[in-house]
DNA sequence: CTCCTCTTTGGAACCGGTTTCAGACCGGAT
DNA sequence: ATCCGGTCTGAAACCGGTTCCAAAGAGGAG
């Protein structure tokens, strides 16, 4: 046998010359196409058993400018959303030829890593992005590559993006409160996103406007803003409800914010919902554990329907640039009751 | 200016021919090379902002035989722990040139394929296996293609990996439960692991020994075993809680068990922990909100010591192929109580 | 047996980079 | 002017596949 040194792979050259035919007709095997003799496969394929052979993947994917690979941007260290959204990526893509990288974008620098990684379009053939909006430069960059791309839970002008009416979803959450008679809501909100110049599509947007629907007026020093992390909107609904006049009623952007506020309750003794409702958005797997009111937005969903346009870009047919919106829906459960008298 | 068509990117030789150099030296320039005079260097800077270029990554893998790049193999579908060691993981790489591609092993026919993709070694660096025990005919190829792996909540003979002992943790369990008076003490196990031939770190063989060492004899109708699905510990439990001489106590091998346990127990209209104690193992995040007692491992920290391992590995020093144990801790909140009367 | 067509086959070009190697260039010393 | 060392530079080989193209081979008809 051939020494085979650790760390030495056959090569086509190798297995072609075992066979005793051309590195052609080895690849022909490979890639099982027609027009080879059954002698001939019969004696490629030996060789390649014998010397253990596999193809180098990146090799092929240079050869033939594909890589059979969907990429997908997210932040998912603050987000347990974003985790679940992967999750129907993944459903969508099952039945595919195509394999799923993750790519994790948590600090400024790992994001513009991951574009600079992706953009030139020749690391995977698609990508999703999820849960951030792309630079302008960004996505000037995926389109002049060609690389089909579909967001995620994000929107921008010349991409294709599955999303959720956050005004709608906003006031939803807030016309909830109202009707259980509440006056006094504050918010939670998002921190303004990075990238975004459309502020249209702001839960905070949904808010207000169900405040001036119902004839209450904002009060600034209840709205207040941070990052998602659990332990600032903890420290945000301390600060809420030490105010005179505190809040009766809490909507958080999110509910990992909005647990972030029940514990700042519990921590100050008041009772939830006897003396303070909250109200979260997103419907993440711990809310139905501790009982949480929240919008559910369809985050599984979104996800597969993501990859299901993005599979669709790739197979060649036609997407449409535009915002596919996916239904909202409140969910009641335990920590919204009535305003207390 | 060049007519730059949709989809097709500007290559090495575009830019040389533009600056009026040889490859040779725009490869120079993008390396950072020394010993190239200032003036080319700026004619070869200036035509590739010009072209907007930027190498191909696969092209560059290829010639260099490296990409940078560490993949994860891990079934995080039914494994929330799995999320929170990848955490762990990117933790430890951050700081380093390695980027994490994640690569999800839910199926058997995913977990072929990831390996496929993986073992020949061109398509990472290296390889962190997470919370599957690797078939031993990968093992065989990944140590012939030299590519350096380690095993993170796994083993293998001839790998290194991070674990814990499970027969201590599964002892520290059910001795918490015997403390606390109780005698009829039952188990919802790890299914058999499909590659795991050493089973010696299970569980399963802590909760007998406790109860060996307690004098309480081990009654099989007490011991059963699922897939990790919270469903699944559901129905088990429910079963369990039916029997004529039912058990005081549940030792559940995961979190997510612990609490499917607890929701039929619920829905029978039996009490925990008055009634019933559950005692689970992971320590996940919704532990926490639930007030599960559990046996708390160190998800984060597996993680980023796996990647620590791996990360020294690919720089060429010494790994030895053992398995480096983690320590656990009996974390007691409230779901466990004293026998009932 | 010859001719023709269809199948099978291998050599070579190509994908887009990196690196070796030999030669061109440069300034200073003799 | 000549020689010498060191610095810059580009042509060509290489990484490991795929595929075009031309030629060899096989099989059937006349």
């Amino acid at each position: 046998m051939e020494p085979l040194s650790t760390g030495t792979q056959a090569r086509i050259a190798d297995v072609a010359a075992r066979a005793g035919v051309g590195v052609a007709t080895v690849s022909r095997v490979l890639n099982g196409h027609a027009n080879v003799r059954p002698a001939t496969r019969d004696r490629v394929l030996d060789a390649i058993r014998t010397l253990n052979y596999r193809p180098s993947s990146v090799a092929r994917n240079l050869s033939l400018q594909r890589t059979m690979v969907i990429g997908a941007l997210l932040p998912w260290f603050t987000n347990p959303s974003a985790v679940q959204r992967v999750r129907g990526i993944v459903d969508g893509l099952s039945g595919s030829a195509y394999d799923l990288m993750v790519f994790d974008i948590e600090s400024e620098d790992r994001q513009r890593r991951a574009f600079e990684l992706f953009d030139r379009g020749d690391r995977a053939d698609g990508l999703l992005v999820v849960s951030t909006n792309p630079p302008d430069m960004e996505v000037e960059r995926i389109n002049a590559a060609g690389l089909p791309c579909v967001l995620v839970d994000a929107v921008h002008a010349s991409l294709p993006s599955i999303a959720v009416d956050d005004v709608a979803g906003g006031e939803m959450a807030t016309r909830h409160l109202i009707e259980l008679g509440h006056r006094r809501i504050a918010l939670i909100g998002d921190p303004p996103p990075e990238f975004r110049f459309d502020w249209s599509r702001d839960r905070t947007r949904g808010y207000e406007q169900a405040l001036s629907r119902a004839g209450i007026e904002v009060r600034p020093e209840y709205v207040r803003e941070g990052t998602r992390l659990l332990h600032v909107a903890r420290g945000i609904a301390a600060e809420l409800l030490a105010l005179p006049d505190r809040p009766t009623a809490v909507f958080a952007a999110s509910d990992t914010q909005a647990i972030g506020a029940i514990e700042a309750a519990r921590a100050r003794g008041i009772r939830v919902p006897e003396e303070l409702s909250v109200i979260g958005f997103d419907d993440i797997e711990v809310a139905s554990y501790v009982g949480l009111t929240t919008v559910r937005q369809p985050l599984f969903e979104s996800g597969r329907r993501g990859a299901e346009l993005l599979l669709r870009a790739l197979s060649g047919r036609q997407v449409d640039v535009r915002t596919e919106l996916l239904p909202l829906e409140l969910v009641v459960r335990s920590t919204t009751g009535p305003v207390p008298i």
